[in-house]
DNA sequence: TCAGCGATTAACT
DNA sequence: GTTAATCGCTGAA
C-alpha cells in the first residue's frame, strides 16, 4: 500500500520501444487477506510471479485481450503487487499513438491498465522481468508529492471480492488527466 | 482435451 | 450509467 503510493510520480521506461512515462495511478494488491487478489485461494502457475521477490514485473493476460502490468512488492512468499493503472508518456509518444491508433494527445491512449501496456509495448514476455535492469525498469527522478495531491479511491472492478472490494487502494494524482476515467 | 472465466474496454441508451 | 464483446489461460476431467 504504501509502495503503491510511493510509485506514483516514477518513470516507467520500456528500453526495447524506447517509450517512458510518468506513473500517475496506482491499485495495490496485498496478500492473502485481498480477495481481489489473483493470489486469493492459493498460489497456482497463473499468479507464480506474485510470489516472486520484489522489483519483478507480473504481467497478466486478461479477458484475453488486455494486458495488465503489475510491480511485484511483497517479500519472496508473500503475494502483494501494484497494479499501473494510468501513465503520463513522455518519450516515444509517436510511437504509442501510433500502436494505439489514437492522436498523441488523445487521454485515452495510456489510460487504463490495458492501453498503457498497449501503448508502452509491454508483453506479455515482460513477466518476473527485473524491473531494476531488465528491459523494462523503473526509474526515479527524486519528484515526490504531497499528501493533498493524492487521491485515494476504492478500487476498480472487484466489487465481487466482498469486504475487500471497499480498500482505499487506489492511488492517484489529483488533477492528473492522464489518469483513467474515474468510476464510483 | 474442453468448458468456464475475467484486476477491461468501447459502444450504446 | 449500462451492457455486450472477446480470447487466451486455468483447472478439472
Amino acid at each position: 500500500m504504501v509502495v503503491a503510493r510511493g510509485l506514483l510520480g516514477k518513470i516507467l521506461r520500456v528500453t526495447r520501444s524506447g517509450c517512458a512515462a510518468r506513473i500517475v495511478e496506482t491499485e495495490a494488491y496485498g496478500g492473502e487477506l485481498d480477495r481481489a487478489s489473483h493470489a486469493w485461494g492459493g498460489r497456482t502457475s497463473r499468479n507464480e510471479s506474485m510470489f516472486g521477490p520484489p522489483g519483478t514485473a507480473y504481467v497478466y493476460l486478461c479477458y484475453g485481450i488486455h494486458r495488465m502490468f503489475n510491480v511485484v512488492t511483497g517479500p519472496v512468499g508473500w503475494p502483494a503487487a501494484v497494479l499501473i493503472r494510468g501513465v503520463e508518456p513522455l518519450e516515444g509518444v509517436e510511437k504509442m499513438a501510433r500502436r494505439r491508433g489514437l492522436c498523441r494527445r488523445n487521454f485515452r491512449l495510456s489510460a487504463g491498465p490495458g492501453s498503457l501496456s498497449v501503448a508502452m509495448g509491454i508483453k506479455l514476455e515482460a513477466d518476473r522481468c527485473d524491473l531494476v535492469s531488465g528491459s523494462i525498469r523503473i526509474e526515479d527522478d527524486m519528484v515526490r508529492y504531497r499528501k493533498s495531491q493524492i487521491e485515494m479511491r476504492r478500487r476498480v472492478g472487484v466489487s465481487y471480492a466482498g469486504p475487500a472490494a471497499r480498500f482505499l487502494w487506489r492511488f492517484s494524482l489529483a488533477g492528473n488527466p492522464w489518469v483513467s476515467r474515474a468510476q464510483a
